[in-house]
DNA sequence: AAAAAAT
């Protein structure tokens, strides 16, 4: 980590070139950020200008503050103190795809309005609907709100979307993928049709365009050199193990090299609880996030990460796109996302904000497949390395209480695992030599002969 | 393939 920042051969700007009202750079100012980055550099000045924006960019690249900050600074214009809820109509509406993304632009917001008289309120499923209601009902200039829960809300009548100038879909392409067309049409129908739009999207899809020219006028496109989200302060790494050996290989890794927060995404629910289960069981301060867990638990678990109570946070992809968590050195995927774009964003949540991060991904023989599709994405390769694990760790979790553990025939280790590693085949009950299995030959040798998958590939 | 989101 150097103190020198690398700057291109742009002129550095810095935000008091914008012409942001004066109460909004006053905040800016408070946390500390001079300089724009480049999609704020890009996107703010247009903004400002009343234009529609198609943005593609990664959160973590300043996307949010790209449009919180001229949004407030356009909505200062109409700004009054009254306590009047008919004079503080909703002007600006601001969409995500999940409730923590929906939380994280509300703190955003709330800390860029902090000097202004504006007001702000998110709402989201999960929790109860009293409280938002109450403060619906008090007024609010900016709304930041999931689409199911504000849909809610409309049905109820406690917020009227006739004033809103302002419209913007953050993580588009993501709220595309969950379903949300519908919802998002009948809540655009309730917007004037004069308005602006924003739309951010990883990625500028078929749909995305789409999308863009159905909701937006005449926009202006806005993309941040897709930075690949492999930003070069990211490692990457790749080390094959079996399944049996993950848990112990999270654990080793949080143990040997200091790591405090680590990300530990899995591709499904029941994984992600049980593996911060057996974490914790192992020793690892843990918690997980997914969305079988209530609203609360969610809650909590991220605030204590956030918190640096948590050692590893193991989660779904629900923690994938656009948190925002200071100074995670450390993504593991402990599966491998069936989608390279995924991948992309589950390491976006390391190295952030100009700080070095690893992102470490598990793989099994037979995943060789996803690893190259993830390669073939983001134009590089990610270099297969070998994970030395302690020989004791790798002994099977014990049963955690009230749970079944998964059989496992008692004299047979797979087959496969064995030929993995390259090791004679050792039924278990005969083991052990105190002095264990040193592995001498580097998984990454043998996995190269799995030659099938690379055949097998291919849709 | 699985995840997320109103109840």
């Amino acid at each position: 980590m150097t103190d020198t920042i690398q700057t291109p051969d742009t002129p550095a700007a810095t935000f008091t070139d914008f012409g942001l009202h004066p109460s909004i750079l006053q905040a800016v100012a408070e946390t500390g950020y001079t300089t724009p980055t480049p999609i704020q550099a890009e996107a703010m000045p247009l903004v400002m200008d009343g234009r529609d924006v198609m943005g593609a960019a990664q959160t973590g690249t300043g996307k949010t503050a790209a449009f919180t900050l001229p949004i407030l600074h356009r909505l200062m214009q109409y700004a009054n103190t009254s306590a009047s809820p008919a004079r503080h109509p909703v002007r600006a509406l601001i969409l995500t795809p999940t409730r923590e993304l929906a939380d994280q632009v509300s703190d955003s917001v709330i800390t860029y309005s902090k000097s202004t008289p504006l007001r702000s309120t998110v709402v989201f499923g999960g929790v109860d609907i009293g409280p938002q209601r109450e403060a619906l009902r008090r007024g609010c200039e900016v709304l930041i709100a999931t689409p199911g829960r504000l849909l809610d809300h409309v049905e109820q009548k406690n917020v009227n979307l006739g004033q809103v100038g302002i419209l913007v879909l953050d993580e588009a392409d993501r709220m595309l993928d969950m379903g949300f067309l519908p919802d998002l049409d009948r809540i655009v129908r309730l917007l004037p049709a004069k308005r602006q739009g924003l739309l951010f999207s990883a990625t500028f899809s078929n749909e995305i365009r789409k999308l863009g020219r159905s909701y937006l006028t005449n926009p202006a496109e806005v993309e941040v050199a897709a930075r690949n989200a492999t930003a070069e302060n990211v490692t990457q790494i790749a080390y094959p193990l079996a399944g049996s050996e993950k848990r112990a290989a999270v654990v080793h890794l949080v143990k040997s090299r200091g790591f405090n927060q680590v990300i530990v995404f899995s591709n499904t629910k029941i994984g992600t609880s049980r593996l911060a289960r057996e974490l914790v069981r192992d020793g690892v301060k843990a918690e997980s996030i997914h969305g079988d867990k209530s609203q609360l638990d969610r809650m909590k678990a991220l605030d204590a990460f956030k918190a640096g109570e948590l050692e590893v946070l193991v989660a779904t992809d629900v923690a994938a796109r656009g948190l925002d968590v200071a100074g995670v050195p450390c993504v593991i995927n402990y599966d491998l996302p069936h989608s390279a774009e995924d991948y992309v964003h589950r390491i976006g949540r390391t190295g952030r904000a100009g700080k070095s991060g690893e992102a470490i991904a598990f793989y099994a023989p037979e995943e060789e497949r996803y690893l190259q599709d993830i390669e073939k994405l983001i134009k590089s390769k990610i270099p297969r390395g070998h994970l030395a694990l302690p020989a004791v760790s790798r002994r099977p979790a014990a049963p955690v209480r009230g749970e079944r553990r998964a059989y496992t025939p008692g004299s047979a280790p797979t087959r496969a695992v064995d030929d993995f590693f390259d090791k004679p085949y050792v039924p278990s009950n005969t083991v052990s030599s105190p002095a264990t299995p040193e592995r001498s030959k580097p998984a990454a040798e043998s996995g190269k002969k799995s030659i099938g998958v690379l055949l097998g590939g291919g849709r």
